[in-house]
DNA sequence: TCGGTTTTGTTCTATGGTGCGACAAAACCG
DNA sequence: CGGTTTTGTCGCACCATAGAACAAAACCGA
């Protein structure tokens, strides 16, 4: 037996019931309004017996609530709606080039907490701004007093991250490289609270991915393309987050659009943050960095030349980069983010006419494209569901 | 109750034993040397009684045989070792612009039977062509006769197809569109035997992914590039081929690398395939489209200009369009097949330069590029290694 | 040669989770 | 107010695995 260890453990009858129990509580989370455990049943090809029971287990750990009865008349014995418990939440943080986020999401996908800071760490010192990050995160958790049970913790960063070791490799935008967040963090949090590190578009793509735990999103399949300074990315199939093999997935940003274009500080040439990302948007309709996506929109809607160029510019090297990435996933839609989902309705049209003409399935489905839906600290919302999806996944663990 | 219906069903006991069973054989499968019962409980950890009576099962519908015991001394009772079952088998057909291919691969990896057919099939009469396939696979089987039980089967094609409909949508190469092959095919097999269809590029990326049914190949995640009259592609990630939402996934060869390139039949401009496929590098080379790689480097090795243009364009236009794949799917291996398989060895070096220059993450781990197994008909294998999945999935179908 | 050791494979019983059928509960309907 | 309908619960049977003891088949060493 020289060869090889365990790939896969055998399951047993607790395997069983540590399934159905995680089916139960993801069929109550996906549903669109509370279901009975008739409902759960019915959904699960279960019987009501065994359904009921795994219910009631899930209610006494408190990862599922009775609800109120609905008072609107029905034929039979009515049932007891079912809600995912309000009181298990996870704690989402963010540290962005413009922000600093804290946020706690419940397991029914409400906002039950946040503070955001608003400020500049582009070449910040790490230290000082996690310190501050941390100090919003205590504070967060003082004004919940208690109130849930934390079932996790992540951090999104803007920046290349190693999850499994918890290291920032690399973050540019920030000037920040090789640190562990957590070891600045971890005063300011309860103990055992180990925040997972993330890249930013990854979890604000989750975002669009899952509307609230486990409630899928309306796309299964699609590409999030996040605008910051750079441009992110992240893929999304069959409501999975691509993460890669190392997790680095997603830099569509440094596509290569143009061969011949300018040079990238990444060392390649022509990609497409160098038309697309924020300070090359701004830079080329001749505004300042810190201007607003609202104020090229303005001058190029008062036919400003240089507006229009640059977003003719974004336009063409965004119908080129995504193509490539449509063309090899096989991915109908697109979702932009950040500072490009401030610009979706004037890139939109012209934009899907592009991918249209480069995608070569867009002859049987004509490839989409919409804007996120507007939060400033999306990925902060994203942390704390990928931290919520632990315990959907296997909610033996969280029943103690 | 009203919203969705059954989104995954509840597991019970047969699940369990269909699942464990399902592991035990592909443990079987995965092994490098025949496994014991012992062996199979110490790797799933599964008792040596639940084991052996799996093993039983399994054997008792011939998915598993007992082999010989082999003679080296070792201390304790000798254990039975245990092997796929060769008479377990599945038929991969394969149309290619140059090649009818019928092959019949058994539950351990052995090509049991087989034909091929050189030819030119650019631009054919698809009716004609697919009665050839199917005399081709009657004869393959009367080879057999009867010597295995055939699981089922495979039809790879040059192009995008509908799976579940069971259509070839369109296959620029073969100049088809827009057919149903098992109408044609289905006189020739067996009742019941319906030729599940695949895309060439992403059944023989399958072939690097299990070097034999359940047997991972070397690499979890690679970009599969098929060098066929044009190029295709497969992403594999974590050992499974992505299909994209579609299945159309994998169109590598139309990623844009020069916006001003010449313009490509698919209506965009400066596709990869303008520059690496088949058609393209010979052209460029000053060859006639039926010369064969090796021509070309020959030509290359002599000095001869076009032949070195050709390939630097080649090797420049892979680097770009590569390089952007690598970087939003975080993949660390190129494996390069077909006719570019045969030019690896001369584009290698330089290529992995370019993708090193271009690959945001190569800092951290070099991206590398190897040449896929010679094999005129590799996707027929995949194929057969597609249908033989099904087995491996769920065996409790096959025991009966 | 023969008992001790080691590892394999089998047998038996216990445990635990789900299916099934019956029944009680809680509403509406006529 | 009884009939109908749907929900939730209870008890029992079934079945797959765990665990432990036992039988089998080899090697090892005296």
């Amino acid at each position: 037996m020289a060869d090889g260890e365990a790939v896969q453990l055998g399951a047993r009858q607790s395997t069983l019931r540590a399934s159905n129990l995680g089916l139960v509580l993801r069929t109550v989370c996906a549903a669109d309004a509370p279901p009975s455990r008739a409902d759960v049943a019915a959904r699960t090809g279960m019987t009501r017996a065994t359904a009921a029971r795994l219910v009631d287990g899930l209610v006494a750990g408190g990862l599922l609530v009775e609800g109120e009865r609905d008072p609107l008349p029905r034929r039979g014995r009515p049932g007891t709606p079912l809600l995912p418990g309000g009181r298990v939440a996870a704690l989402g943080l963010q540290v962005d080039a413009g922000l600093l986020a804290a946020r706690v999401l419940d397991l029914r996908g409400r906002v039950v907490a946040e503070r955001l800071v608003d400020g500049d760490w582009v070449g910040s010192d790490p230290g000082p701004t996690l310190e501050r990050l941390g100090r919003l995160a205590a504070d967060v958790l003082r004004d919940l007093a208690g109130r849930v049970r934390l079932a996790g913790a992540g951090l999104a960063l803007p920046g290349i991250v190693d999850a499994d070791r918890g290291v920032l490799l690399r973050a540019p935008n920030l000037g920040w490289h090789d640190l562990r967040p957590a070891d600045v963090l971890a005063p300011h949090l309860p103990d055992g609270l180990d925040p997972v590190l993330g890249n930013e578009a990854d979890l604000a793509a989750r975002t669009v991915a899952e509307t609230a735990p486990g409630r899928p999103g309306p796309h299964p399949d699609f590409l999030y393309v996040s605008g910051q300074i750079g441009v992110g990315g992240a893929v999304v199939l069959d409501g999975r987050v691509m993460r890669g093999s190392a997790g680095w997935a997603g830099e569509v940003g440094h596509v290569c659009v143009d061969p011949d274009g300018p040079p990238c500080r990444c060392g390649s040439t022509g990609c497409l943050e160098q038309y697309a990302g924020r300070h090359a948007l701004l830079a080329a309709a001749g505004l300042p960095r810190d201007a607003s996506p609202g104020q090229l929109l303005d001058n190029a809607a008062t036919g400003d030349p240089s507006a229009r160029a640059a977003l003719d510019g974004a336009r063409r090297a965004l119908a080129i980069a995504l193509a490539g990435v449509l063309n090899v996933l096989d991915i109908p839609t697109v979702v932009l983010g950040g500072h490009l989902g401030g610009l979706a309705a004037e890139l939109g049209p012209g934009l899907e006419d592009g991918l249209a003409a480069r995608v070569l399935s867009a002859r049987w489905r004509r490839p989409r494209l919409e804007a996120a839906a507007p939060d400033a600290a999306p990925a902060a919302t994203g942390a704390a569901l990928r931290a919520l999806a632990d315990v959907l996944a296997d909610p033996v663990r969280w029943l103690d």
